[in-house]
DNA sequence: ACCCTCCATGTGATTTTATAACATTTCAGG
DNA sequence: CCTGAAATGTTATAAAATCACATGGAGGGT
């Protein structure tokens, strides 16, 4: 994750959420979605956590927290792990982005509504990340937590392989 | 995970994998099976392996890395973190043992034969981890993931709640 | 307008988790 | 035995995350 480069085009043949799409749009929009639900519901979007989600979202990929923190320090915020780390507490806590566990890392919520149980789709050649939808705790899983009496909460779903672009050029 | 005790009676009134079992046995079968497996297909099963192996078989519970340096330590082993990451690693390969990723903490495979895809109930109160198998790829995941043209190679699913244990213990 | 409180931010230091690099030992096989 | 590969021991460092405390700014009540 060290020198993985935090700064692509954003927007060229680089593999994005694996689908080609108006990238500009998708980050504004989604933006500005963050912020009327922000209004809506009393949140503070301060500018730290507004450029850390813009940062988020113009990467379709997970970025480290320090690797944010290098980007907020370039757009001239605090450079202290604290500042990024508070700025994705608050983000990931209202569902704004999420954190990769396998990666200890983070993307923005390509979701639109509320409540969701977000499952990841991770390359491993290019580190693209894709968000599906899925609902464990609805499946063979789910009856097994129900039958041992957990009562689940919250849970992680990440699939590990090789996105749809990388599979082509490493020759199908 | 600093301060957790990391020595329970191992076996008494602490929620173990969620279900009372003679504990002693479970571990020494765990072993043997182990160890037979490692001659079947020419591992190397050395005496720090084995050492890590058994601690996590022992406590069912995930431990972080540097949990067992201190316990190797006290056996009378190397106490650099190397000597743990390593016999981590060889076991965690050979499916001996997983990465819980939500904890960075490493629980010993409660489970039969071989290739399978595992799944964790972990407790937030007790962090007990129970091991459940899962196939993420089979369901709705799955179909999103075929759909999208993304070739599943490995899952982690891992579910946060609370135990039979401590649901009872607080109050229902 | 004022004060006051809460929340967010800035900053330095530290803890926790993980890996790099290299020397030394052990062990299976010729 | 010898030899080469694998495992271990050890030093050092990198990467990820949190603690603790000082500062600043937005709102609410008076």
């Amino acid at each position: 994750m060290t020198s993985k480069k935090t700064s692509e085009p954003s927007d060229g043949d680089a593999p994005l959420g694996f689908k080609r799409h108006d990238h500009a749009a998708c980050v504004k929009d989604a933006l500005s979605a963050a912020e009327a639900r922000c209004a809506a519901e009393g949140l503070r979007m301060t500018p730290v956590r507004r450029k850390v989600l813009e940062l988020l979202l113009q990467e379709h990929r997970a970025l480290g927290a320090y690797a944010i923190l290098d980007l907020l320090r370039d757009a001239g915020f605090g450079s202290q792990p604290p500042v990024a780390y508070r700025a994705l507490d608050f983000l990931a806590e209202h569902g704004f982005v999420h954190k990769i566990e396998r990666l200890n890392a983070f993307v923005a919520c390509t979701h639109p509504g509320e409540a969701h149980s977000p499952a990841f789709m991770i390359c491993r050649l290019c580190d693209a990340v894709a968000e599906a939808q899925s609902a464990p705790a609805k499946g063979a899983f789910g009856a097994a937590a129900r039958a041992a009496g957990f009562q689940i909460e919250r849970t992680v779903l990440e699939a590990e392989g090789v996105c749809p672009a990388c599979a082509e050029a490493a020759g199908r």
